[in-house]
DNA sequence: ATACTATACGGAGGGTGCCTCCGGTTAGCA
DNA sequence: TGCTAACCGGAGGCACCCTCCGTATAGTAT
């Protein structure tokens, strides 16, 4: 429906069943991309990206195709409405958050491992902003889309999340789903700023530290 | 530069500078407004609250000014923008939720009041969540709209609250505009449901009662 | 290396929606 | 009842979303 399903970018290391390593990126019909084809995917996603982040919802379809470097007929062929465009940067947006999560345990410590992810939400949900409403009417579309990010973003959490209580680092009744819970609605929040949420954010992390934080 | 300034529905006891009772609506030079317009700019706020509660952000002004059954010359005549036309609909909101506190006081008990208003704020909540992305720009080209918005909802829940706190019936360590603080972002989150911020403002109301709710 | 074919590319153009402009009509007043 | 200022309404300009189809190219077999 949306022109090309799972683009792969993650590297899933779940193997719940082991069908294949794919690093070979696919179309609809199970047929490797053409390299032309690929390249143009994702400098459309990664311009779309700009474009929204810069003019919001208002940003066109010319402009997108634009800043891409390719027609406007190529940006539908691989988007065939602009919901669809939506989407992929929100997919991609989900899992860069994922990748952040990965990144944070294999190169911090547990508890800055958290602090970085929680940061790393903070921006994903700025960005997601913008595009708010357009958002709500692709989870309409389609209600998957809405389940699985958020089971992707709470496993990513859960990451370092239980790593963090692993080490004692952080208190241990608490868990990924209900952080997101707590957190995901103050980030996207319309009455405050960005300044505010990042704030309010922070004070969870400082709830989650065990011992307490000194003051 | 929103067609008509302050179309009068509230009927402010502010004293502070009584220059002139004017139950009659004006334009923006001053004069009285001729009965066909006034009549039309009633019936276009109307017909957007409608259209817009209907299909969304995606509501088009033909449909607006079919529903209304004028023009779509008069339309742009009263709301040079579209934006204004949302601005419009949203000053009528606030209006409704400060006479829905107003008559709460005239007819009900402390505790009911509360209760009411804050069922009538998660009604208004509701409503605005479809054209929240529009309302945010509307925001930023004015910010006094927001925070003049702000303070009247935060006037308004003060009126039952502060009666309710002064029967004893509400804890008295809360004011309005906390209470408003803790609410708002719950009723216009994007990743809950109108059911679940209705049953989480539920709990606020539970929590302000004093002594506790029976279980 | 070359030829073939399936696939991708890109721009012209249709349809819709926001907004403007201006001639016809009507409310308010003497 | 007549005058004038203000209002009404629809045709049309401009921008944007999306479609269609002829052209160019990647991938493959010889």
């Amino acid at each position: 429906m949306a022109g090309f399903e799972n683009f792969p970018v993650t590297s899933e290391k779940d193997s719940r069943e082991a069908e294949e390593e794919a690093p070979e990126p696919r179309d609809a019909e199970g047929r490797p991309m053409r390299a032309d084809a690929r390249r143009n995917y994702e400098r459309l996603v990664m311009a779309a990206r700009r474009v929204f982040t810069d003019e919001g919802t208002g940003a066109s379809m010319e402009a997108v195709a634009r800043d891409a470097g390719v027609g406007i007929g190529t940006l539908y062929r691989h988007f065939p409405k602009r919901i669809d465009l939506v989407e992929a940067v929100y997919r991609n947006d989900v899992e860069e958050l994922v990748t952040a999560a990965e990144k944070a345990v294999a190169n911090s410590g547990p508890l800055e491992a958290v602090d970085e992810f929680l940061q790393a939400f903070v921006r994903y949900a700025e960005a997601k902003r913008t595009l708010l409403s357009e958002l709500r009417e692709a989870f309409d579309k389609d209600p998957e889309l809405k389940s699985r990010s958020r089971a992707r973003i709470d496993q990513a959490l859960d990451l370092v999340l239980s790593r963090a209580q692993r080490a004692g680092v952080v208190r241990g009744d608490v868990d990924s789903s209900e952080v997101v819970s707590m957190i995901a609605p103050v980030c996207t929040s319309s009455v405050l700023t960005a300044e505010q949420s990042a704030r309010l954010v922070g004070l969870v992390f400082d709830g989650l530290r065990t011992p307490a934080p000194p003051r």
